[in-house]
This record gives C-alpha cells, sequence and structure tokens, in this order.
DNA sequence: GACTGTGAAGTAGTTCACAGCA
DNA sequence: TGCTGTGAACTACTTCACAGTC
C-alpha cells in the first residue's frame, strides 16, 4: 500500500472531527474571532489537543506553528474534504418535523442549502416556500439532475423510508440523512448513510449511563 | 487490570451497536418473527456478522448455538445495558422541533418515554398536552427529583442550550441528547452527551463522498 | 517560550478462523 | 451441516514525546 500519495486517505474518526470543526470555526468566525489554539479547539470539541493537532496534520498544510488562523484552517478543511464540491442537498418528506429543520431562521436555521423539497402530497406543496422549490416526487430524478444534488434528508414515515432511499440513490444521490425511525443499510460502498435515530440515541445513553454506574461499583 | 469479572466492559462502539439493535428487535418483534441469524442482524445494521456475533458475545450469555431467539435477545441486551434502569426522560423547548419529535404518532411515535417537558415560554406550557405534563423551567428540579428522570432531551435555540444543558446537570440528569445547533462539551465523566448535530452531518457526507472519489482517482 | 507537526509507541476495536454445539 | 462463541491475530485509531517553527 502507498503511503507518500499527495493526498493520504484520513482515518474516517478524524473525517467526523473535522467535518464537526468547520461548524464550529465558522460560528466562531462569525464572533468576530480571528485566531485559535489547539487546546482550545479540544476544548470546545471535547476531545484533547494531541487528537485535533493529528487530524489537523493529516491535512499537511494548515500550522504557522503558533495557533491557527480561523478563516484559514476552515478553508483548507472545505477545501481538503471536499465540502465545496457538494453543497447541495434535497429533502424528501415536508411533513412537519421536514419543514421544521430546512425553515431558515428556524431550528437549524441557514446552515446548509437544501434547494429543493419533495412529497408526495400535492397539498403539501401547494403552500409554497419562498426559500426553496417544492416538488412531486415525479420530478425528483429530473430536478436532482438538473441541480445536480449529491446529499439527500429522507423525513418521510418509517414504511416508505425504505423506498424512498432507493430512489435517491438510483437517482444518483451519494449520501443520505436518515431522520425516519428505521435503519436504513446500504449495500453499496459508494453511497453514504448517517442515520438520525432517535430512539436508538435514548437507548445508547441509558447503556453508557449504566456501564459507568458498573464501572465505578467493581471499584475499577 | 482484571479480566474476570461478572460483568465485563463492553467496548463503547459495541454499546452502540446494541443498542441499536435492541430497537430493531423491538421492530422485529412487533412485526411477528421469532428467530434471526447473526447474518441477518448484520445486513440490517450494515455490519458483517462476525462483529455482531461478537457484540453478543461480550453479554456472556445469549446463544443456543443456532439463531438468536429475539424476545429472549431482546430482553437480554436490555438487562445487561440497562435499558430497564433509565426509562424516563425529560425534553426542555417546546417549540417546533420539541413538539415533533415528542408527539405520540408523530414521527418519532412513542419509541420512548418523555414525561415531561419544559419551556420558559407560558403560552407553550398553557397549550397542554394530553400524553405528557408541560412545566415551567422554575419546576424543572423539582420534577426531574421527583419522577427520577435521568434523560435530557434539549430541543431550544442555540443561545440557550449550553445553559439549558448546565441546568440539567445540577439537576441530576446524567444523560443528554442536544438537538440545539451548538456542541455542548461536558467535563465530567459521569455525564454522557449525544449531540444531533445536522450541519455537521451535512459536512461528514460531503466529505465521505469526496474521500470516496478521491480513493478510486488514486486507483487504489 | 509557547505552540504546532508528526513519526513512533501504545491501545482499542475489528476480523479471523476454527472449536463447540444443536 | 450450519450456526454460534471466542481467543488470537490483525488493523485502525489515539496518545506520546519531542524536534521544529515563529
Amino acid at each position: 500500500m502507498k503511503k507518500d500519495m499527495d493526498r493520504m486517505i484520513i482515518p474516517k474518526p478524524a473525517i467526523v472531527r473535522l467535518s464537526t470543526l468547520y461548524v464550529l470555526l465558522e460560528n466562531l468566525e462569525a464572533e468576530g474571532k480571528s485566531m485559535i489554539y489547539s487546546a482550545e479547539i479540544g476544548k470546545l470539541l471535547g476531545v484533547p489537543s494531541h487528537t485535533i493537532r493529528k487530524d489537523i496534520s493529516f491535512l499537511r498544510q494548515a500550522g504557522t506553528g503558533n495557533g491557527y488562523e480561523i478563516t484559514n484552517l476552515k478553508n483548507i478543511i472545505a477545501e481538503y474534504l471536499g465540502f465545496n464540491k457538494y453543497k447541495k442537498a434535497c429533502i424528501v418528506g415536508m411533513g412537519r418535523l421536514g419543514t421544521v429543520i430546512t425553515t431558515k431562521n428556524g431550528f437549524y436555521s441557514n446552515q446548509y442549502a437544501v434547494v429543493a423539497g419533495f412529497d408526495n402530497n400535492p397539498e403539501k406543496i401547494k403552500k409554497g416556500r419562498n426559500d426553496m422549490d417544492l416538488y412531486p416526487m415525479s420530478k425528483l430524478k429530473e430536478v436532482i439532475d438538473r441541480e445536480q444534488i449529491k446529499i439527500g434528508i429522507i423525513t418521510v414515515p418509517q414504511s416508505s423510508a425504505r423506498k424512498v432511499a432507493n430512489e435517491l440513490i438510483d437517482c444518483g444521490i451519494k449520501g443520505i440523512i436518515n431522520f425516519s425511525p428505521v435503519l436504513i443499510e446500504i449495500n453499496r460502498e459508494d453511497v453514504f448513510i448517517r442515520n438520525i435515530f432517535i430512539a436508538g440515541e435514548f437507548n445508547i445513553l441509558s447503556a453508557l449511563i449504566s456501564q459507568y454506574e458498573n464501572k465505578q461499583t467493581l471499584g475499577e
């Protein structure tokens, strides 16, 4: 296996941390801050400073030796991880959840670019929105092709989630954020899925709390 | 380090997978299915069958050698990971998102037990709900103590998320699911937080897609 | 002088491969 | 025969520690 290629393969957990760091940097930039240190980033992200330095070192071009210039670091991350390449997303399911998470100045505000919404209920399409275009499901392929969308968000009920995921993939979508309360698994290594699975989160917390208590009891 | 204690410490990723598996088993049980094999679970969860077998083997009591009896496996997981211990949660922020994710027969339905909702806007409390009790923020400690709640969900805007998290922890909450678009970090090893950070998910997908494309181009 | 950058060392998690069981 | 269960081997990730930089 070659190791000295221009662009090394970054470990997945590092990608996840850097992706989160990017959003953090955007916020700090908006607050007017200009420099930041690895120790500070670590505190904000809840990981040790050496992990941050290591993650940034995978990018092979960041530092000046004394802290990071926020705008610069942000741009390097975006360029290296390809954020600028795939900005556009579409959402399928314009029910209450779909509406909440895509409303500008709403809960998740304008942090990402959802350019098209789909629903098979014509009533939901008819309402219209002034910040994104709404279409019936029949237009899925046409719009995804035209807008070159690579990311899809699923906010349809459980019963149709799997079907919608397949449709999105058939239309060329390469990344899916699934909010429906069912796990979607993808047997293709070229399509990535992030399941936002709240019932699971709930159980994970119960388990972590119990484990912690057991560990305490065992005296370790 | 002792290795042969009754209840071994399970790796965190395994806890996460088992917690998710539990929800999956609940669904399968509801569909009337009674047996399942590791290969099948693996396919549904998107991980290899040996990972599943290994995860289950940490529980030290599951198998009969030929598939898993769903109800039995479910109960073993719940018992081992302590799901039955901490069932109750509360939610802070009864805005649109908070309402959507806690409405029964709504998007996330009745898969978890949110027993109390809090908001500092009296209008939102006044509306009332027939499936959970609503309170002003001033009742936080009282209700959490009385109901022995250990898990809190945060659906307040960015600006007050950090403050609410601290209040929850002061009231004895040990696990937090944070939906607000800001990372909350906790410097205590006895409190766990799961950040549902959608802008981050979006970036993660962009990055994974780009990485994949780079890997392909490099010919690996 | 204080911080970063990064090979090397260490640790945690995953995969293998096969023995054991129904 | 077909599946699970699990130490052992392996791989991936994290942490260390210190040389390099401003």
